[in-house]
RNA sequence: GACCCCGUAGCUCAAUUGGAUAGAGCAACAGCCUUCUAAGCUGUAGGUUGCGCGUUCGAUUCGCGCCGGGGUCACCA
């Protein structure tokens, strides 16, 4: 559709000796009555031109030259906008195209398989993963979609780091909670993690290996303390995001970047640049030659790096495996830390501009109108395996993707668990279902094929005529479109809104028409748009990672 | 104090990335099932887009300044 335009524009442009600074664009108005694309390109040649913006469309649109068979109207409206309105044949014959696209239809290839990576959750395996994570799962694992369907050759990362502080407190939590099984009064350590999982873990020791932990030396058993705990927590981390669908290509371990070296090699080149120094018996980079408002300490008197350090060589890490565009999806917490890695990155000869940051705020939940209240220090918190079993995992990717990332996100449970119209998961599924549902029954009534594409051409679509009919098509039509500006965007939330309209223009279009009828020609015609309808949905959702039922 | 996000219908949020008359869903009210799934459809009502300047043909969108909510400013991650 917009190709066509700007063909012909280009040929009138070259008709009327002009060449145009201004980039031309066509958009679907906003008012129906404004047509079906526009275009502001007149006003903004006009004033570079010193001309009049209606007059120079109107010269413009004397000269496109278009046909009439395929575009019924053109107009000049308000300031200068060139309102065009295509036939029904222009729309209907595309609807052919959908059905012969099928599971591809909404694929494109901006991105040229670009080497791209997601990185995201990346929690350290220190306990069960939150609702936050769940939002980043959902998230990240939509954007990697997008990207995959927009011709991109993703790989889902998982950066983690089983050493440090964090884990050494782990360790000692399970080590004591061990320990108190066999003596009430053993200690428990004063930040360490108050979880009901620690406590498992700890019977989980206790089952397998006895009291042979007790006889050990401490330090020994906290080793296999760590090793269990990390390994048992991972695994539960894996299961939970298997649930939603969620799976990563690469685990990436924060410490493998020491015991090869790539955490030294940075600190070497750092300091060969002159951006590193010694100060208060820690190391210090050198933001502030880098634009950043004070330096930050990169390892710390006691020897221990800080995380900056592990992070830009992570970051370098990623652009040495040749990744050209690099996705990271973090918490709103971790907004401070962005800035000092990509000066880092700078730093060391790369371009920080190909490293894309995708920031998402938090999450509430909303029980009865009431906040649940969430604390995790008292781990009275809910964890996103919990919040799977309450409302299921489409709910759960649905209704994480549903708001803009830069929004918090109230996660109404009530609403969330509601099987009527009001859920908007339903609302969109149950256009699915009902369209299989209408496919089957004609199937049975003998008046389709539902897997025939041969016989396509005998359709003639452009017996769809009805306007509920040519706004569901001119919807469907949209939806590569969408997807490309959804992952450009990096706005899931595009594609949740999109798909609730397709589904909106579908439930009209079912009501206003009965499909199996018995004219024959038009039955047909209208099964095949019950078809695109149904390959729309379903390709929808397949890149929310949610399910498309053939049946409810 | 500095920086980041948010502020749009009573509530939760959209808004084609600067377009023409700001839209959905809840909640409220009034209707529609001998029919392919009523988990649906239709209608009514609801607004000075937090406030004020500015940029321009045109601002919910961009810039500046206020006001309000959240977040971050470690030799924690």
């Amino acid at each position: 559709m917009k190709k066509y335009l700007t063909e012909k524009f280009i040929a009138a442009f070259e008709r009327l000796n002009l060449t145009p600074e201004t980039k031309l664009t066509f958009e679907k108005p906003r008012v129906e009555a404004h047509g079906d694309l526009t275009t502001n390109v007149a006003m903004l040649m006009a004033k570079p031109l010193r001309k009049n913006p209606r007059e120079l469309a109107k010269e413009l649109v004397n000269a496109l030259q278009l046909e009439s068979d395929l575009v019924s109207n053109v107009e000049v409206a308000g300031p200068g906008f060139i309102n065009f309105r295509f036939t029904e044949k222009f729309f209907n014959r595309q609807v052919e195209q959908i059905l012969r696209e099928g599971d591809r239809f909404g694929r494109t290839n901006i991105g040229n398989g670009k080497k791209t990576q997601v990185e995201f959750v990346s929690a350290n395996p220190t306990g069960p993963l939150s609702v936050g994570h769940g939002r980043q799962a959902a998230i990240g694992d939509t954007i990697a979609n997008l990207l995959t369907w927009t011709g991109h050759d993703v790989t889902r990362e998982y950066y983690y780091n089983n050493a440090g502080r964090q884990m050494r407190m782990l360790a000692e939590s399970t080590y004591a909670r061990y320990m108190q099984l066999f003596d009430p009064t053993y200690p428990f350590p004063e930040d360490g993690y108050q979880g009901e999982y620690i406590r498992e873990i700890a019977d989980l020791l206790k089952r397998d290996r006895g009291e042979t932990l007790r006889n050990l030396a401490k330090e020994e058993a906290l080793a296999i303390c760590k090793q269990v705990a990390e390994k048992t927590l991972f695994e539960a981390i894996k299961a939970v995001l298997a649930r939603m669908g969620v799976h990563f290509d690469v685990f990436y371990n924060e410490d493998s970047l020491y015991t090869t070296g790539k955490i030294q090699e940075v600190v070497d080149e750092l300091r060969r640049l002159g951006l590193v120094y010694d100060q208060d018996g820690a190391v210090w980079l050198k933001t502030t030659a880098l634009g950043e408002e004070k330096d930050r300490v990169i390892i710390k008197s006691t020897g221990e790096p800080t995380y900056r350090l592990p992070d830009i060589a992570y970051h370098r890490e990623k652009f040495r495996r040749g990744f050209e565009l690099i996705v990271d999806i973090f918490g709103a917490d971790h907004i401070a830390t962005i800035p000092d890695v990509l000066a880092g990155v700078r730093a060391l000869g790369y371009d920080p501009e190909k490293v894309k940051v995708v920031i998402h705020q938090f999450v509430t939940l909303m029980r009865n109108g009431q906040q649940v209240k969430m604390s995790k220090r008292a781990a009275n918190f809910v964890t996103l395996e919990e919040l799977i079993d309450e409302v299921g995992p489409d709910a759960v990717r649905f209704f994480f993707l549903m708001r803009s990332v830069s929004s918090h996100l109230e996660f109404d449970l009530n609403l969330a668990k509601e099987q009527s119209e009001k859920n908007p998961v339903y609302y969109v599924q149950y256009a699915h279902a009902r369209i299989a549902s209408i496919l089957r029954f004609a199937e049975s009534e003998g008046v389709f094929w539902s897997s025939d594409l041969h016989r396509l051409r005998e359709i003639d679509f452009s017996l769809l005529k009805e306007d509920s009919e040519i706004a569901l098509v001119k919807l469907l039509l949209e939806f590569p479109e969408l997807v490309e500006s959804a992952c450009c965007g990096y706005e899931p939330q595009r594609l949740t809104n999109y798909l609730h309209d397709v589904a909106t223009a579908f439930h009209k279009f079912y009501h206003d028409h009965r499909v199996v009828i018995p004219e024959r020609d038009l039955a047909q015609a209208r099964l095949g748009l019950c078809l695109a309808a149904k390959i729309v949905l379903r390709n929808g959702c397949a890149i929310l990672g949610i399910t498309a039922p053939e049946r409810m």
